[in-house]
DNA sequence: ATAATCTCTCTAGTAACTAGAGGTTCAAGG
DNA sequence: CCTTGAACCTCTAGTTACTAGAGAGATTAT
């Protein structure tokens, strides 16, 4: 059996965050020791894994959520699976187009930049008015930093 | 002289963003009209503009309330704004990398699903066990969801 | 036995807002 | 002039996914 302290090291999760998980019903409550410290098996570290690498690929804790819950009834069809993963890869194409328009901005932005004084900063000039930008993709930066 | 309303509208940034944006300190204290209404000049309305389109391109507000203290001072050298403009960028482009590699994987598992039942779905399992997932980035993807 | 390290619970803080309650002010129509 | 409805006010609390810290108990190493 697991510390709580040898589960986080074996998954690469906090401490803090194994108990965050357990809070929030993401981990079952976990057995205890005499002295009242949690106590850890196999099954606990894969599921633990297996969050972190959901949380690795973008995944939001309520998508975890059900693929957990997916995962714990094998039966089912892996239509909701797919679904979930499908519609995290639509955002993080979506996540990629913007930041793509946004770094070309930011290029643009230090590459004017004349070393001089802020009087003449471009930096400054082109955040405080788009209109000097020469992209325009205005609207569909909205949701950058999501 | 504008209503929050009327600022809201024009610079697209929602009037409860805009009490919080004065509350932290990054608007000055408005003008209050007879009935204790916020009224704002252009100045204002500029400078709201800058906060907004820099939030567009991903600036923290710790980020912003620096570069509207540079603009604040405009005697100053541009170097300190071309420095944060440096480090977003860099930001960025390593979001991108890691977006990249996590768009990979996420399309892969969706492209294995095979439309069977949750004891054979590849999402689930890729999503257990890294190890069986063929590319290998691992570690790098530590900070996507930041 | 004692010191160092873990672990426990609990509260509060982070970013950047958003939502809601409960009350006031303003502009327009009758 | 009066009323209605929209816009405004303050304040508190909630969101996501944790992180940090206090103060106390448990375990391990020497």
């Amino acid at each position: 059996m697991l510390t709580i302290g040898k589960l986080s090291d074996a998954a690469g999760v906090k401490v803090p965050t194994i108990r965050y998980y357990e809070q929030i019903g993401l981990l079952p409550a976990a057995e205890r020791s005499t002295g009242n410290q949690r106590l850890y098996g196999a099954a606990v570290r894969d599921r633990l894994a297996f969050i972190r690498h959901a949380r690795d690929l973008g995944f939001p804790l309520e998508a975890i959520r059900d693929l957990l819950s997916l995962s714990d009834n094998p039966a089912q069809s892996c239509a909701a699976a797919d679904r979930i993963a499908q519609s995290q890869l639509l955002a993080v194409e979506g996540r990629i187009a913007r930041l793509m328009a946004l770094k070309s901005e930011l290029e643009r932005m230090v590459a004017q930049c004349a070393g001089g004084s802020i009087a003449d900063c471009r930096v400054i000039e082109c955040l405080g008015n788009h209109a000097h930008c020469t992209t325009d993709h205005g609207r569909e930066l909205a949701e950058v930093s999501e």
